[in-house]
DNA sequence: TGTAATATGTCCACAAAGAAACAAAACACG
DNA sequence: CGTGTTTTGTTTCTTTGTGGACATATTACA
């Protein structure tokens, strides 16, 4: 069979019970995923995470650091440090309502907002391309499923 | 419709483009998958990554820390300081080959043996509850597909 | 053989992310 | 009202993982 096709990895190991993990394949697929993402789209002058992060706020105007936090699952400390980030670099500005002082709501800046603007489209571009062991078909597939196993809505008709 | 379903998140946000997003599905699916797996399996008195690590050892005795990094995609670096850890915590032995004495060739010790042979099958057990959002079909084809994107073979017939 | 190039693991400095304790505001409710 | 509890975000400390330079060993090859 295949002769040197390119694998995760050149040297095939025995991956023994792990070829049946879910867990384990949800990981080295993440990591495969990012891989590619940093490799072909080299910086949007933020990490991935910032830009989801980024990109939600301009989805969800007001949104509270908790709730990004939450459905972002990370720890709202880790929160703290990335808003006040991206509020250093202009994209995002906090608003303390006065309803509720406790919290911070979120908007985009205009920079913001052009960021978004400017590179929304690039994103998503990727975002399709996958890894080409899978085709269209499957890539679909594999993204509903993953969407199910998470109780997340179904891709926008958009 | 569904009125207050358990979700990823209380607060139902609007992801966006991020839905048709494989890498933000996959890193919200991993990070959920993990957290499960902390939750219900409160310790095997290493982390998941560990465990991996050990599990990889024994299906494939003397492998060398580089290979094994490059198959868990994690640096050398990073390998160097897990394999120390357990190797500290008597799972693991290192040992220099004379035919490449830059080389390090691993293998499991009796007691990293005994622990694999005493929490493996809890280990597969748990993996195939999933999160209960996928029926068994579903979570096999979503085990399917992340092996062929990472281009690995199919599972163990065993 | 000798010299450059590569492979392997390690060291150090740092970034990303989490855990736990905390302060301030809001809420519950006697 | 006042006092205890919960929510929200922050601070501090630790863990996990990366990046890049490095030392040593191996390989390529003139």
């Amino acid at each position: 069979m295949a002769e040197d096709m390119p694998q995760v990895a050149s040297t095939g190991i025995d991956y023994g019970p792990l070829l049946g993990s879910l867990g384990f394949l949800l990981r080295l697929a993440q990591l495969a995923s990012f891989e590619e993402f940093y490799e072909s789209l080299p910086s949007f002058g933020m990490s991935a995470a910032e830009f989801s992060v980024v990109l939600l706020i301009g989805q969800n105007p007001g949104i509270r650091q908790g709730v990004l936090a939450q459905n972002l699952m990370i720890k709202r400390a880790h929160m703290t440090k990335m808003i006040r980030a991206l509020e250093d670099a202009g994209h995002v500005q906090r608003t303390i309502p006065d309803d509720d002082r406790r919290s911070v709501e979120l908007r985009l800046t205009d920079k913001g907002a052009e960021l978004m603007a400017h590179n929304l489209a690039q994103f998503t571009a990727f975002e399709s391309r996958g890894k080409e062991s899978l085709n269209k078909t499957e890539e679909a597939e594999l993204r509903r499923l993953l969407r199910k196993y998470l109780r997340l809505p179904e891709e926008d008709p958009a």
